[in-house]
DNA sequence: TCATAAGTTGACACCTCGGTCAGGTTTTGA
DNA sequence: TCAAAACCTGACCGAGGTGTCAACTTATGA
């Protein structure tokens, strides 16, 4: 709603340079402030987090919070804003010139390793689409269909070329993120299902190879 | 919390019959209000979920509310324990008996459908799962392990026959209940990766026919 | 050295929400 | 017909939450 999120300075000019280490008030006490956030927000939600929670994580006054954002939707925003970016990364995988199979393993895998290290991150994200995406940008959506609209470009050329038989690739991907995010998003239903108190890596390197040998062998053309 | 979720009345003794239409109030009451629950929770959650819109959206006074339900605590309680009967219709289709693409791709087109036509409840269900499960009871957890064991030995069964390939039942069942969760949890996400505004029965038929034809040929045994 | 900007903070105003309650009305069944 | 149970509800309370503010301290740079 409000224009300005978060709360600028009165801008001194930037006139000297400054040594790397020595980390600005500003930006420390900001990332700070967002760290804490994004724990306690994935853990009870948007309403459920009261911003005292997220002062006293991390390690300031309720006042000050609001000295550096303007409100508790505007952390809120910077939380989510900062989650877009890592997002893709996994997709880098996906490259024309690399071997389907190769490609697109390394995809699950690195999709599920980063839904593993990153469980409060992947969760929050999950949480705000299943709530309608209403803090997600125009911007930031764009830039989910963009990469993935490549992504889907260079399937479908591997499907013309031969090299995997006809898959409707936009679905494909749905498959592949959404089995890749659901054990970490879910994970006390993955965990009630194989039968473990909790996920060890060894269920993910199972996830991996299962998600894997399915879906590749159902598209990998002709190879065995 | 409490154990008696649901405020009782004085039991009065049921001593005549009852007219089946004539439904009594504190029944159509409590449909209402969990009519309404539903609804609510699903878009905004436990915490950002107003008793006041509850009451709003059933009709009823806030403090009437109060009169069925001890507590909102009580209200979720209860709706998250009608969402698990819903749960497991779709897993009937998994019979021994059934040949194995027949009864998964019944599967995975009964699951698309719930979730279609029950997207807030989906959503609700998956949203305290990733809130982490604390309203789901033991009990509830452990009917649906049981009915994902029976599931799950099943497809064994099929692995043992020469049915299916190899492939671990457990993971699977994973690949297939969170690709299907996908399009009505995630709508958002998956209208943006399909191009579309919103999802229609031709994404969702799309959606059925890649993930039965990816999956299933990757694990059918040589039948082509 | 010193004026000014940036950062800090306890106290508090204000509001929303969960839950209660007293006292009413309607249903029930004999 | 009538008493008792069930049902209904406006008004209210207290806890807890967001966001503000005025006064203070620290950092900055000329």
């Amino acid at each position: 709603m409000a224009m300005a999120e978060v709360a600028e300075p009165a801008e001194r000019k930037p006139r000297g340079r400054r040594e790397p280490n020595e980390e600005r008030i500003r930006a420390r006490n900001q990332r700070l402030i967002l760290k804490a956030a994004i724990e306690v927000f994935s853990k009870k939600g948007f309403d459920g987090t009261p911003i005292s929670e997220i002062a006293e994580k991390s390690g300031l006054p309720k006042a000050n919070v609001y000295y550096y954002f303007e409100s508790k939707e505007a952390i809120y925003r910077a939380v989510i804003a900062h989650l877009i970016q890592g997002w893709d990364d996994a997709l880098t995988h996906i490259r024309p010139e690399a071997d389907p199979r190769t490609a697109l393993e390394g995809y699950v895998r690195a999709k599920l390793e980063y839904t593993r290290k990153n469980a409060s991150e992947s969760r929050l994200f999950a949480s705000e689409i299943i709530r309608g995406a209403e803090y997600l940008t125009r911007a930031d959506r764009q830039h989910m269909k963009d990469v993935t609209d490549k992504a889907v470009a260079i399937v479908d050329g591997w499907v013309a070329a031969g090299q995997l038989k006809q898959v409707n690739a936009r679905h494909l991907f749905i498959m592949l993120w959404s089995a890749t995010q659901f054990y970490g998003d879910f994970e006390p239903l993955a965990a009630d299902a194989l039968l473990v108190k909790r996920l060890t890596s060894r269920h993910y390197e199972d996830a991996a190879r299962t998600i894997v040998d399915t879906v590749l062998g159902g598209i990998l053309a002709a190879s065995a």
